[in-house]
DNA sequence: AAGACGGGGCA
DNA sequence: TGCCCAGTCTT
């Protein structure tokens, strides 16, 4: 019964990659198992669109595993500045470290072997095997999991532990073994393209006959997920001194959002009545007065930003001071030129903050 | 098992 | 706005 319907899954699906999917992308086909594993790396989470560049960046900076691992882990990180979930990014480099280091620069070659490396899940490590060696891994990926709920009408939560372990299984029941990679890519490249959140195209998918979802209009309800995730918001001040055309600048080694990146001295609050007040004139002149021994030669602030996270909602501010003096070293803090900040990464939002309309004080 | 972790695109 | 994206790691 079941199996009736996998075999069909699987043969309209191949005969779909076949003669219609057009998608390509710079990483199709490719046999190099760490240019398929950066990729990878670099499509957590992440859309093949936003990612299309860091990885065609990557690849010129650091044309081979060795020159990676060789690479000062800050240089990295400027160069996946912007992309997101930076723990990837130290992880990459983790990882390209041990392979050059410690595993005389040969990349893994078995499922379970690559499980191991830091940053790769059950995903990646289905994805390079299948790609790089056509090792018969099933990917599990977003995609995955909306085709194959879709097409055998599977409600079981994609976010739950069953539902992990279900559709790992039925995953692994539609694959072509002898020919993973194609599958795999098939069956992602389908999710991508045809089988999509919004507006799939049903009336023209070559699955559609025998497709339960829509049998039974469910299409739009699938997948299900059961867990939903908090938003919080967070207010912030960040203070740009700037002192003999140096800037103060500190590390964020806390767990916490953007760890590893650069921000400028920063304030937070977690009400956002405190931070508005906080922001009138006086206050902000007072607080001047825990970096500077003297009235800054000028301030200003910049207009409000505001950054949409997937778990919480940024508002920040920049407060602008030239320090005529220092008041006292401050710990954890760096002063850099501007040519030097150029080469530390940053979060997005400091960046939007420096390129903000700027309103004088004085 | 539940949360945390970025940023962008789309309706 | 809310949801999703070639997910993984920590607690």
């Amino acid at each position: 019964m079941l199996k009736n319907q996998t075999n069909y899954f699987q043969q309209k699906l191949l005969l779909w990659h076949k003669l219609e999917n057009k998608r390509e992308l710079p990483w199709k086909g490719e046999k190099d198992v760490y240019r398929i594993w950066l990729s990878e790396i670099i499509l957590q989470q992440t859309r093949a669109a936003q990612g299309w560049n860091y990885y065609e960046r990557f690849l010129q900076t650091y044309p081979t595993i060795e020159k990676l691992a060789k690479a000062p882990l800050e240089d990295v990180y400027k160069l996946w500045e912007g992309l997101g979930y930076y723990t990837r990014c130290r992880n990459l480099h983790a990882t390209a470290q041990k392979i050059v280091f410690e595993l005389k620069g040969e990349f893994p070659k078995t499922y379970d072997e690559i499980l191991k490396l830091k940053g790769i899940g059950p995903y990646t490590a289905a994805a390079i095997a299948s790609f790089a060696y056509n090792l018969p891994h099933a990917v599990v990926d977003g995609n995955v999991f909306r085709v194959l709920s879709r097409f055998f009408g599977e409600t079981t939560a994609t976010d739950s532990s069953a539902g992990k372990k279900l559709f790992e299984q039925l995953a692994n029941d539609c694959i072509d073994k002898s020919n993973a990679a194609v599958y795999n890519q098939a069956i992602m490249d389908f999710g991508a393209t045809i089988c999509k959140p919004d507006n799939p195209l049903c009336n023209s998918c070559a699955l559609n006959k025998k497709c339960v979802a829509l049998k039974k209009e469910m299409v739009m309800h699938l997948p299900v997920k059961e867990k939903q995730l908090k938003q919080r918001s967070r207010w912030f001040v960040f203070f740009v001194l700037e002192y003999k055309g140096r800037f103060a600048v500190q590390q964020r080694t806390e767990k916490d959002v953007w760890q590893n990146l650069y921000q400028f001295p920063a304030m937070e609050f977690h009400i956002e009545k405190e931070w508005k007040t906080f922001l009138k004139l006086k206050n902000i002149l007072q607080a001047q007065t825990l970096f500077t021994s003297a009235a800054a030669k000028q301030t200003a602030i910049t207009k409000p930003v505001v950054q949409k996270l997937s778990h919480q909602t940024i508002h920040a501010v920049a407060v602008l001071v030239k320090v005529p003096a220092l008041k006292k070293q401050m710990k954890q803090v760096q002063w850099k030129t501007k040519a030097e900040l150029k080469q530390l990464p940053f979060p997005k939002i400091m960046h939007q903050l420096m390129q903000g309309k700027v309103m004088e004080l004085f």
